[in-house]
RNA sequence: AGGCGCGUAGCUCAGUUGGUUAGAGCGCUGCCUUGACAUGGCAGAGGUCACCAGUUCGAAUCUGGUCGUGCCUACCA
């Protein structure tokens, strides 16, 4: 079915309504689709399903980002089995392989987004390795160089010592572990004495190591206890460094022992207090973290670690070591590789964020784009508002290639190619280039999918139709990654925003609320709930990724747990039907099997019931002129109801109650109560062609509008199902996606009929409550006595006879005169309405007096608290006349209701 | 430490601008193989809306505080 939509061209834009387009965040070709994407997904095609059935010209434009540092380590490993490097491979002969691999494996997410059924033009794949995407990234770099907004410098950055490579601070996971604080002593020089009469200064660090790069020990000025060291020095021992006492603002005064030692090379607020006191920067590692020349021959070459363990060793046996605490302590690691960052001096490619971020804070301050929920505004802002200039060389191979040379002099020259840069910048022949060998990192490129998918730079007609696009969907993990980025890039090169709408959704967790992770082996792969996976497999697959290996007893263990059987085949509808119902305002989304389960009955619901239509409207071409009966102008009133909620649900991004809505009606009116009073209507030998013709109509019409309205939800079995409806309707038709929305004003809605089926329902729920408390069989025909009542109440049974006959089975049901007195019978209200089904035998006494005591107090307790209520004067006085009235009806209601159910108790006490 | 959010039935969650008998799904109890569906039908039980105070005629809803919990940001050298 999806072969066929595809192919059928179906999902590219169509016709000439509004223009409708859906950024999709490109997944990353090393990936696989896990609970996050199929969430996201589902969304997204249920939100552009319905723009396309409202007749918009809507682009859900398919492509891929080439996840630079993701892909370049898979390729390594490959690489690694196969006992070379990329170094021995060289840069040129490695992006082939990686360009090799793509084409090989980059592919697995793409398909595994088909078999969620998302409706993306694939017609218009992106890759951002593509060669016009890369011109447009090659562009934007020029251009912000040119503007002075790409600057080159050396600073400070994020470093990953694995992957070799600066990464942003977003890049960086900040957790708690525990480790431990090093107090050390430092002799003071030029016979100095603290106050308390020591010769040294303790100082305190949770990374030992660094001390090899002290060039200061910091107190603060207002620090009595210091004041008259300040300008003085300390040895720093094991390196014999004499280094100043400087005073700075940024130690805290109360904290630990007052001494901070600094060492600007290595700590970003101590660069800073560096350059405050142009304190020397001393770089004592090598990129791979081990110790470089800076420091003393006895340390270099130890890993951080080895040179840790061995400084802390040195320093206590020179009795330098004054303590060491057990200490908990944020520790940054890579997302990537998990390593511990290390803040490193290197020459790197910066973007000053500041002017492109001014813009993009007011785009949002005055609405040209809002953020879905509205509080995530707010986060937007305080990252925006001091947000911090942006690294974007990655020192990889994988990616854009910067496009900058350098001449035998290091003088920088930015242009597309070497070409370019010769002709722009007039420079002779002879000239020796060489490139500048970083890359861009990926976020950049991605920061321009809004035009740059769109054929930018290049002045295309599509440019100019899904610029800007309508809604952009997804969680709120990458609103700084990519959202933000996104705003500042398309605003400064388009003049356009990226999008008019921002929903953010919550996070997919797994039962107990955590973060699923296939490190973690708490992750679920959607494919297995849309095609089942029995529990060996499963197993295997959850411990495949362990980090800890120690794990896979308690991962195994949880995982019989939650899925004894392994996981049943639910298909891809009830799968996105649940995370559509998941789909709240909250943050995150808790992924509960038992939705799932109560979901694929729901389409198994709609699958029978069409069954049912089906069989009771064939071989009935309608002739007759059909007749409308009061229960299907009731459904067809419902049904506009439920047109009007789904069109205001997914306005407001209300998936929730989308599916909700979608599933009350279909099951607990159209199920439940319209099936029910149809079957009677069909089958009785007394009803008129024309009516049963209104009712077969009704049927139909009703199906079909529902999976039209369902079909953005659940596109696969509402085509299926619409296939085998449309022909008994008015012919058949290519597919339900194309097809317009139902509008509400088609389905009239209908004040009187839904009272009179409300009625109806009343009394049926009403005889039912008393065969189910007395346990008649539902098998068991019973007798019916009505009493009392209004005419309205008399020409309602008179119309609804037979549904009510079959709905409460009963063989007769006889209307008394309000002087008969009636046999000994379970009493129901409806109203002024008295419906009794004689005792006869089959109602014990005891049963139902207790039945009617536990009715007389409900009633006499809410009449309690009414009664109180309105006896209270400024609630009469103050509340708006309808409350009272309407309190008032209550009060009256609830008096007839005691009156009639203590006559009836005493009347059966007397027995 | 700062910011944001959450705490409603056994579980997972709705509850739009204060006025409902506080809802749904799953689970639970009882009865049912009646001709769409046992992936089903009918009926039922279950909540002092975390706690305290305040505003109001009226608070799950608004305000302040307490406790618990989660996330983000920064950071204790």
């Amino acid at each position: 079915m999806y072969d066929k939509w595809e192919s059928s061209n179906y999902f590219a834009p169509n016709g000439n309504g509004q223009s409708y387009c859906v950024l999709i965040p490109p997944p990353n070709i090393t990936g696989t689709l896990h609970m996050g994407h199929a969430f996201n997904q589902t969304l997204m095609d249920t939100l552009i399903r319905y723009q396309r059935m409202q007749g918009k010209r809507t682009l859900w434009q398919m492509g891929t980002d080439h996840a630079g540092i993701a892909t370049q380590m898979i390729v390594e490993r490959h690489l690694a089995e196969e006992n070379t490097t990329r170094q021995q491979l060289g840069r040129e002969k490695f992006t082939q392989r990686v360009w090799q691999w793509r084409e090989e494996s980059g592919g697995t997410i793409t398909q595994q987004i088909r078999r969620m059924g998302s409706s993306l033009d694939w017609s218009r794949n992106r890759f951002t390795m593509d060669e016009d995407y890369a011109e447009a990234v090659i562009t934007v770099f020029e251009r912000l160089y040119d503007e002075g907004l790409i600057y080159k410098g050396q600073r400070l950055v994020n470093w990953d010592p694995q992957l070799g490579t600066a990464i942003s601070d977003l890049e960086v996971e900040n957790h708690e572990e525990s480790g431990h604080m090093w107090y050390f002593d430092y002799p003071l020089l030029d016979g100095l004495k603290t106050k308390d009469g020591a010769n040294h200064l303790t100082v305190a660090t949770t990374r030992p190591e660094t001390m090899l790069g002290d060039s200061a020990v910091a107190v603060h000025p207002d620090d009595p206890r210091y004041a008259h060291l300040v300008g003085g020095f300390v040895n720093l021992p094991l390196v014999d460094r004499k280094i100043p006492i400087i005073a700075d603002a940024y130690v805290e005064l109360e904290l630990g022992t007052g001494c901070v030692k600094i060492t600007p090379a290595h700590d970003f607020n101590d660069n800073q207090v560096g350059q405050r006191h142009n304190l020397d920067q001393i770089n004592i590692f090598n990129l791979d973290a081990s110790i470089n020349e800076n420091a003393p021959s006895a340390y270099r070459d130890l890993s951080r670690e080895q040179a840790r363990k061995r400084i802390v060793a040195d320093l206590d046996a020179l009795g330098l070591l004054a303590q060491v605490k057990d200490h908990k302590l944020m520790v940054p690691r890579g997302d990537r590789s998990g390593a511990i960052i290390e803040p490193l001096l290197t020459d790197q490619w910066f973007v000053k964020i500041a002017p492109l971020a001014g813009p993009a804070i007011k785009a949002v301050e005055n609405g040209d784009i809002e953020f879905i929920p509205k509080q995530y505004e707010n986060v937007y802002f305080s990252w925006m508002r001091d947000i911090q200039d942006w690294c974007i060389s990655r020192q990889q191979w994988w990616g854009h290639q910067i496009p900058a040379f350098y001449d035998e002099q290091d003088n920088v020259y930015v242009a597309a190619d070497e070409t370019a840069v010769r002709k722009k910048y007039k420079l002779a022949d002879d000239v020796v280039l060489r490139q500048e060998s970083d890359v861009l990192e990926t976020w950049f490129s991605s920061a321009l999918w809004p035009f740059a998918t769109l054929g930018w730079p290049k002045q295309t007609p599509e440019l100019e139709q899904f610029l800007p696009s309508s809604t952009l969907i997804t969680g709120h993990d990458i609103i700084f990654f990519w959202v933000a980025r996104m705003i500042m890039m398309t605003l400064h090169f388009t003049d356009k925003i990226p999008f008019k709408t921002i929903y953010i959704h919550g996070l997919v967790r797994d039962a107990d609320g955590k973060k699923m992770s296939k490190t973690k082996g708490n992750g679920l792969d959607p494919l297995d709930f849309i095609d089942g996976i029995d529990l060996d497999s499963l197993l295997e697959k959850r411990k495949a990724n362990l980090t800890q290996p120690k794990m896979a007893t308690r991962i195994e263990k949880a995982t019989k747990k939650e899925f004894p059987q392994g996981i049943p085949s639910y298909g891809t509808d009830a799968m996105r039907f649940t995370f559509c119902a998941l789909a709240t305002t909250g943050r995150d989304v808790r992924f509960d099997l038992n939705r799932i389960d109560g979901y694929r009955n729901f389409c198994n619901k709609l699958w029978n019931a069409t069954k049912f239509v089906l069989m009771n409207t064939e071989n009935s071409t309608i002739t007759a002129t059909p007749i409308r009966s009061v229960v299907d102008e009731w459904i067809l009133s419902k049904l506009h109801r439920l047109i009007n909620d789904a069109n205001f649900a997914l306005e407001t991004y209300r998936f929730d109650m989308f599916a909700n809505a979608i599933y009350e009606f279909a099951w607990h009116q159209y199920c439940d109560w319209y099936l029910e009073f149809a079957k009677p209507r069909l089958w009785d030998e007394d009803l008129g062609e024309e009516e049963k013709a209104g009712t077969r109509q009704t049927l139909l019409e009703v199906l079909e509008a529902l999976l039209r309205i369902a079909h953005p939800v659940i596109p696969f079995i509402s085509e299926t199902l619409w296939q085998q409806v449309t022909p008994r309707l008015s012919g058949s038709h290519d597919t339900i996606m194309t097809q317009s929305y139902p509008i509400a004003e088609d389905y009239p809605l209908a004040i009187k009929a839904e009272a009179q089926v409300d009625w109806l329902k009343g009394v049926i729920t009403g005889i039912r409550t008393i065969r189910g408390e007395a346990n008649i069989k539902p098998s068991l025909e019973i007798e019916i006595y009505l009493q009392g009542g209004t005419p309205t109440d008399r020409a309602r049974e008179a119309d609804a006879h037979i549904m009510l006959k079959r709905l409460a089975n009963a063989h007769n049901i006889t209307w008394l005169a309000e002087s008969d007195e009636p046999p000994p019978n379970a009493l129901a209200l409806v109203g002024d309405l008295k419906v009794m089904v004689p005792l006869a035998g089959l109602i014990d006494i005891g049963v139902e007096k207790i039945r009617l005591q536990k009715e007389i107090d409900r009633a006499s307790a809410d009449h309690q608290r009414i009664d109180k209520k309105l006896s209270n004067e400024s609630f009469v006085a103050k509340a708006p006349a309808e409350v009272v009235a309407k309190e008032r009806d209550k009060l009256s209601d609830l008096q007839g209701r005691m009156t009639a159910l203590t006559q009836q108790l005493e009347k059966l006490s007397s027995l």
